[in-house]
DNA sequence: CATCTTGTTCAGTCTTGACAAAACAAACCG
DNA sequence: CGGTTTGTTTTGTCAAGACTGAACAAGATG
C-alpha cells in the first residue's frame, strides 16, 4: 500500500446520483470483458479480469466503490478481488492524506504477464522431470523425442518472454510507463 | 482415421487379469497428472490432458479399453475425451485389419502448441482494438502506453512461438518425430 | 436369431468456485 | 457515547462442467 500526494479533487458530491455517470463506452467494456476473460484462463475469478482491465484503462486511481459501481458488483466481491491483486502485486492500493477511502491502480511491474513465464517453466520442468525418469526402453527414443520437443517449445517460450519482460522493466524504470 | 499396418499383436488372452499389470511408474503418473492440470488451464476436462499425458508416453497406439483402465475412467468418458481431442487434430484413432478395437496415438503435428499461440494472439487483438478506440484523452497518453506494452508483449509471444513451432513441424516432415 | 463385444449417448450426481447479501469490525464524527 | 462511513468476512445460493453408470446402437459370431 502506497501513499500518493493529494491529487485533485476527490468529489463526493453527489452522492445519489452517481451511479449512471460513468457509462463505460463499448469498447472500453469489451475491452473490459476481454480482460475478465483472459485472467478466468489464468485460474483468477472473471471479477479480478474484470477489475485488471478496468484499471488499465483509468490513468486515475479510482476509489474502491466506483469499482463496484462500475463493474455492477458487490463490495464484497471488490474486497476479495483487490486484495488478492494486490497479494499478486498485480494493482496497487493507494490512499490519499484526509481521504478515508481506499483507491486502486495498476501496478507498473508486469507481474500478470510474469505469471504467464511462470507457468510456461512450470510445464517444462515438468517435461524434463520426465525425460530424467524415461528408462532407456526399447522403442526408439520416440518418447523421448516428443517430451524434447515439448522442452524446447517451453524453453525457448520462457526465454524471449523473459527477454520482453526485462526490456520493458527497464523502460518503466526511465519512463514510467508500462503494463501489468 | 487411419489405418495402420498389422503390427505386432493384441494379446487379448488374459482377459480378467489385465487390470494391474500397466500400473504406472511414480514418474508416469506425475506427469500425466501434470498434464491433466495443464490442459484443465487450457480449458480442457482434466481427462483429456490425462489422456494426451498418457499418450504422449506411449510409443504404441494404445486400446480404448486401456485407456479407461489404465487411467482408472469409465468408458464414457475416454470415449468423449477421445473425440474431443480427436476433433481438435490432437490425437489420432487408428484401426487394425481383423481387430475391431479402436487404438489412439498422439498426433505429429504440434496442435495442442498452436492452441497456446492462437490465444495470445487473440489477447494481443483485443488490446490492439482497445487501442484503436482510445481517444485522444486528457491524460498524457498513460493508458496508450500500457496497451502498448500488451501488445508488444503478446507480438513478440506469437511471433516467436511460430517461430519454433515452424521449426519443430519441418523437422517432423524429416525425421518423423514431434509433439502434441 | 441370441449373444457378445465395442463404443456412444444420455440422465443424474457431485464438486467447484463465483458471487451477492448480510453481518461484522474499525475508524471517524458529532 | 450513538450514528456514519468504509472495507472485510462469512454464509448461502447458484451455475457450470466433469464424470459415472446405465441404456443404447451397431457389428460380429456362433
Amino acid at each position: 500500500m502506497t501513499v500518493s500526494e493529494p491529487v485533485p479533487a476527490p468529489d463526493r458530491s453527489a452522492e445519489p446520483a452517481a451511479a449512471a455517470d460513468f457509462a463505460l463506452h463499448a469498447a472500453e467494456e469489451r475491452f473490459i470483458e476481454g480482460m475478465g476473460l483472459a485472467l478466468e484462463e489464468d485460474r483468477l475469478p472473471r471479477i479480478a479480469g474484470r477489475l485488471v482491465g478496468l484499471l488499465i484503462l483509468s490513468p486515475q486511481p479510482v476509489r474502491f466503490d466506483l469499482l463496484a459501481e462500475r463493474l455492477r458488483v458487490s463490495r464484497g466481491s471488490i474486497s476479495t478481488n483487490t486484495r488478492l491483486l494486490e497479494n499478486m502485486g498485480v494493482i496497487e492500493r493507494v490512499t490519499r492524506p484526509g481521504d478515508r477511502r481506499d483507491y486502486f491502480q495498476i501496478n507498473e511491474q508486469p507481474s500478470l504477464l510474469q505469471r504467464v513465464v511462470d507457468r510456461f517453466r512450470d510445464r517444462q520442468a515438468m517435461a524434463e522431470e520426465m525425460k530424467q525418469a524415461l528408462r532407456p526402453s526399447a522403442d526408439g527414443g520416440v518418447v523421448a523425442g516428443r517430451l524434447d520437443g515439448f522442452i524446447r517449445f517451453y524453453g525457448i517460450l520462457a526465454e524471449s518472454l523473459r527477454t520482453v519482460l526485462n526490456a520493458m522493466e527497464s523502460r518503466d524504470g526511465n519512463s514510467r510507463r508500462g503494463t501489468a
